[in-house]
DNA sequence: TTAAATGTTTAAAT
DNA sequence: CATTTAAACATTTA
């Protein structure tokens, strides 16, 4: 669920109050969700956090005299995973983000805890359901490596409509999936995708050569700008539909859906008598109204 | 009981 | 080689 307004999220909220502190230990529960070893940053301070795609990267430096080799802590929530922040003065100032379920709200460690990072203020608890999500320590040399193989988020000035329609005149594939394919294009998830395509006006089943030149750019435009809407609400809360958030954690984008977890209803375009519609496309749910997007 | 959900990654096929 | 498809990953819920 976490997609790049999510994860933007975090990484301004835990930037606020994990900058400067410093590692005292790291506790793994499943060995799946941390690669590398924890020893390599005891002791070391929090210098940055930034993001690639849906990848947190915390920037770390030992504090020991001598050693000046910085080193990057990776951390891809993928689709469960979760990081709550909370001090050692209890739970009145918790920092929640990622997969929203009732851990947010538990006491923790709970049953979906993987990796505890203990620092000099709080606790840093790295949650997720699922364990397809990663922690990682990787050096500056391996993070440039990673960094080079992956592409321009949506987001990024360097992805203009030239960019875009190259990448969509190469493909016979549905436009959706084109999109969606993180290893030309990074930061469009399965709701954004949903919604660009729809405030374009462009059937998600839609081969990706035959869209115009024109087409190409107001979906660039529809994709910048809800992506960039996430980011302003804070994310979006829906996936649980159990969990009931009660302390006002959480985004607000999931109550501007255009299209997502919207069949059955009304298509919100003005003048448009369509119903939403929910198909499969490459696996993943796809919503569209059979009467606007052509 | 089976399918669906979700974001990548990797292997296999075209 | 480039492009595309399918399977894998783990777990819960419909």
């Amino acid at each position: 669920m976490p997609e790049l307004p999510e994860v933007e999220t975090v990484k301004r909220q835990l930037t606020a109050v994990l900058i400067g502190q410093s590692i005292k230990s790291v506790k793994v529960l499943r060995d799946k969700s941390f690669i590398g070893s924890p020893q390599e940053v005891i002791g070391s301070e929090l210098i940055s956090i930034n993001r690639k795609g849906k990848m947190l990267v915390i920037e770390v430096r030992s504090k020991e005299t001598g050693v000046k080799e910085e080193k990057f802590i990776l951390i891809h929530l993928k689709m469960t995973g979760q990081l709550i922040y909370q001090t050692h003065n209890g739970d009145s100032d918790r920092i929640v983000g990622g997969h929203p379920n009732n851990s947010w709200t538990n006491q923790l460690p709970d049953s979906h805890t993987r990796v505890i990072i203990e620092l000099s203020e709080g606790t840093l608890f790295f949650n997720d359901q699922r364990v397809f999500g990663w922690v990682k320590v990787v050096t500056t040399k391996e993070l440039e490596v990673i960094l080079s193989k992956m592409p321009p988020d949506i987001i990024d000035p360097e992805v203009t409509t030239e960019f875009l329609y190259t990448l969509v005149k190469r493909s016979n594939r549905p436009i959706k999936l084109v999109i969606m394919d993180s290893s030309r294009l990074g930061g469009v998830g399965n709701i954004y995708a949903n919604d660009a395509l729809w405030d374009a006006g462009i059937h998600p089943y839609r081969k990706a050569n035959t869209l115009t030149k024109v087409e190409t750019k107001r979906l660039l435009e529809s994709m910048k700008k809800v992506v960039n809407l996430g980011i302003e609400l804070g994310g979006a809360t829906a996936a649980d539909r159990k969990f009931v958030n009660t302390q006002g954690f959480g985004g607000k984008y999931q109550d501007f859906f255009l299209t997502y977890e919207r069949r059955g209803l009304a298509c919100k375009r003005e003048d448009c008598s369509g119903v939403i519609e929910k198909i499969s496309i490459g696996g993943r749910g796809s919503y569209f109204c059979p009467v606007c997007q052509k």
